[in-house]
DNA sequence: AGCACGCCGACT
DNA sequence: GTCGGCGTGCTC
């Protein structure tokens, strides 16, 4: 027997590798093999197998199948699937989905010993020299059925060993959670609304979404079937998680990429076995191995972090759920994209729409302020501290200063290394290059030789900084890229979320998601750099980012906004509640620009000039519109053309033409959500 | 991705 | 004369 196998390699084939005797046994499609390559062992995925092999000469032999994960077949076409339509070589796509190996450690599920009395008589007795342990017994009773340990931690914020000492004391004990599968009854009965239903996907329009999601869930749920909800962010998903856990009584999972190795793997197997029936999870959540998927929910839907173009491989989740026909999907929003909406108001979706409400926006022009923080915003924020209540001030980047120009010339000073324009960090005093990562100290203009720098652009940092100096006695916290970054940084981010600061400092990272308890302002201050950034999703950008901030206000907060635009239509859009304002400018534009959702585009970037001509030449070739070349705005000496084609395939087509016939790096975003 | 092979510039 | 740069090509 012969296993063609995928290897990690940019490759789109796979590699041949004799079965001996001695794995055949447990060989099987989507499994993960050991092999002999290049010299060295490496771990594939079994793409086929077959009974003899084209390649000529005797064969390396698979040397050990990996224990699970694995992929199974269904969960292994939709990776090449979409590796052909993202032209993610197909090696590197399966390879770095699938978790290389998995804790056997398993989440305790846990439930209290004894008649209602007699824990109530536990709780009295433990109170006074065991007050923590008698939270948890009073927790576990609250719920009325087994609970996560895990949860059990994160709502209470106590530790494991609380926890063993009540298993110890045998007051509480674990239980086993398996299948959580319906009755058979219930599990053969017929989808609910199978007849008469024309939509299987529905984009829901409303700010508050959780009381629907928690409906379809359940009703999922008692037909057998599975949910996948997606979340944008991390933070986000585990918010999401603690929701769902306190309004569902059935085990919940997480599953996202900054999850340790072993615990996605077992996550993964729980998936596979169809023991985790509910999972939230980021974008890669979409490859689980789901055996009965019924549901998949993506919630804000419009967020670009849906898509995955930084790494290979590339995927856009929300496009491969809005693909899937077959099963049900609900694609939540407060600020739709124009794209989703358009196909809801095509009749390709059903669309159910809460009107929403929009409190007043006080909007500072920036052009008579001088400095990053207006006085009506610190008048604004002094107000809301003394009022007791907490504020959120949205930020468009990390870091210090976004860039760096010479006082005499103007010019940016750039990275000598690659061409972009350098930042400053003031801790270090050192200017650094966000694309290539090399640091240097300050140095002359090389244009004019001047010393003297101009610092413009305001990070998360330098605001934090700035707030520190006007509110020395309030606590302040900044959240962006940086606070996912370990665990402990992820704990004091969602503890500043949940309460312990007064004044948050966040990237966009942090201005979306669930109500914020007590937040009182919502403020915008790096709103310019959004709304100028040249992209045609610019005005719809702005629009959502305005959105998702007033989103986290708690009742009858306030909200403002610094700009240099303060009569754009994107921003009279967001404060007052009118996406149709948005909506019918911006899908005018597009139909008259050819641009989604009347197009389907492509980015490709290529090294030198000299290539530029020839990718022309292919491009020419194929029925695209082209845009460019021009100078890619961050990394020198390379070229980005954008195409255009009106349906998917044209442009995938001519895509693939492009990545065969022109060697070196050429990079390919299709359905790019960045331009 | 790695690693080898191969053809042109500055050095013990 | 070599050492070594990284451009193309292959790996079952």
């Amino acid at each position: 027997m012969i296993a063609h196998v995928l290897l990690p390699i940019p490759v789109d084939h796979p590699f041949d590798f004799a079965v001996g005797d001695d794995v055949a046994e447990q060989i099987s499609v989507g499994k993960s093999v050991v092999v002999r390559f290049h010299g060295s062992e490496r771990a594939g995925v079994v793409l086929s197998l077959t009974e003899d092999s084209n390649q000529p000469g005797e064969l390396e032999p698979v040397l050990e199948v990996k224990p699970d994960p694995s992929f199974t077949s269904s969960s292994l076409a939709v990776c090449l699937d979409t590796a052909v339509h993202y032209l993610s070589p197909a090696g590197l796509f399966v390879n770095r989905l699938l978790p290389s190996k998995a804790s056997s450690h398993r989440e305790r599920y846990l439930r209290p010993v004894g008649k209602l009395d007699e824990i109530t008589a536990n709780i009295q007795t433990l109170s006074k020299r065991a007050p923590r342990q008698a939270e948890v017994l009073r927790a576990l009773l609250a719920r009325g059925d087994a609970c996560a340990e895990g949860t059990l931690k994160r709502e209470l914020k106590t530790s494991a060993s609380v926890i063993n000492r009540l298993i110890d004391l045998a007051l509480i004990r674990e239980v086993p959670v398996g299948p959580a599968s319906p009755s058979p009854a219930l599990a053969e009965r017929p989808a609910v609304k199978a007849q008469g239903e024309t939509h299987r996907h529905m984009l829901l329009f409303s700010r508050l979404r959780m009381d629907e999601y928690v409906r379809a869930i359940k009703e999922a749920h008692l037909n057998g079937e599975s949910t996948l909800i997606l979340e944008p962010e991390i933070l986000i998903a585990r918010a999401v998680l603690a929701n769902l856990q306190r309004l569902l009584t059935i085990p919940i999972s997480i599953y996202h990429s900054a999850l340790p190795e072993g615990e996605r793997g077992r996550v993964w197997n729980d998936v596979a076995r169809g023991e985790a029936r509910i999972v939230v999870g980021t974008r890669s959540a979409i490859f689980l191995p789901f055996s009965q998927l019924g549901l998949v929910i993506v919630d804000e839907e419009q967020d670009r972090s849906y898509k995955q173009d930084e790494m290979i491989p590339h995927y856009h989740a929300r496009d491969m759920v809005a693909r899937k026909t077959d099963i049900q999907a609900i694609f939540g929003s407060s600020a739709p994209s124009i794209e989703t909406f358009y196909r809801a108001q095509q009749g390709e979706m059903a669309l159910t729409r809460v009107p929403i409400q929009q409190t007043s926006t006080r909007i500072v022009d920036m052009k008579q302020e001088k400095g990053p923080l207006s006085e009506p915003l610190i008048d604004a924020i002094t107000e809301t501290l003394s009022a007791g209540r907490r504020i959120l001030i949205g930020v468009n980047a990390r870091g210090y200063f976004q860039a760096v120009l010479c006082k005499k010339c103007g010019q940016p000073l750039r990275c000598p290394n690659c061409g972009a324009n350098l930042t400053y960090d003031v801790r270090s005093a050192q200017l650094v290059c966000r694309v290539c990562g090399t640091t240097q100290p300050r140095m002359a203009c090389p244009n004019c030789g001047a010393r003297s720098l101009r610092f413009v652009g305001v990070g998360s940092e330098r605001i934090e900084q700035i707030m520190r100096e006007r509110f020395p006695n309030a606590t302040i916290a900044r959240i962006d890229r940086t606070s996912l970054a370990s665990k402990g940084a992820l704990a004091r981010a969602e503890g500043a979320i949940d309460g312990a600061a007064q004044i948050i400092v966040a990237t966009p990272l942090a201005t979306k998601g669930p109500v914020i308890p007590g937040l009182g302002l919502a403020a915008a201050t790096g709103l310019d750099a959004i709304l100028a950034r040249p992209d045609f999703r610019a005005a719809e950008r702005t629009y959502q980012y305005l959105t998702g901030l007033f989103g986290r206000l708690d009742a009858g907060g306030a909200t403002m906004i610094q700009t240099s635009y303060p009569d754009h239509y994107a921003i009279a859009a967001a404060t007052n509640g009118d996406y149709d304002l948005l909506y019918n400018r911006e899908i005018a534009e597009r139909k008259a620009m050819f641009y989604p959702p009347f197009s389907h585009l492509a980015r490709i970037i290529v090294p030198h000039t000299r290539n530029s001509d020839r990718l022309l030449n292919i491009l020419n070739k194929c029925k695209v519109q082209i845009i460019g070349p021009a100078p890619h705005p961050r990394q020198r000496a390379r070229d980005v053309v954008l195409i255009k084609g009106k349906d998917r395939e044209a442009v995938r087509e001519a895509c693939a033409q492009v990545s065969n016939d022109i060697t070196g790096a050429v990079e390919i975003d299709i359905d790019p959500e960045r331009l």
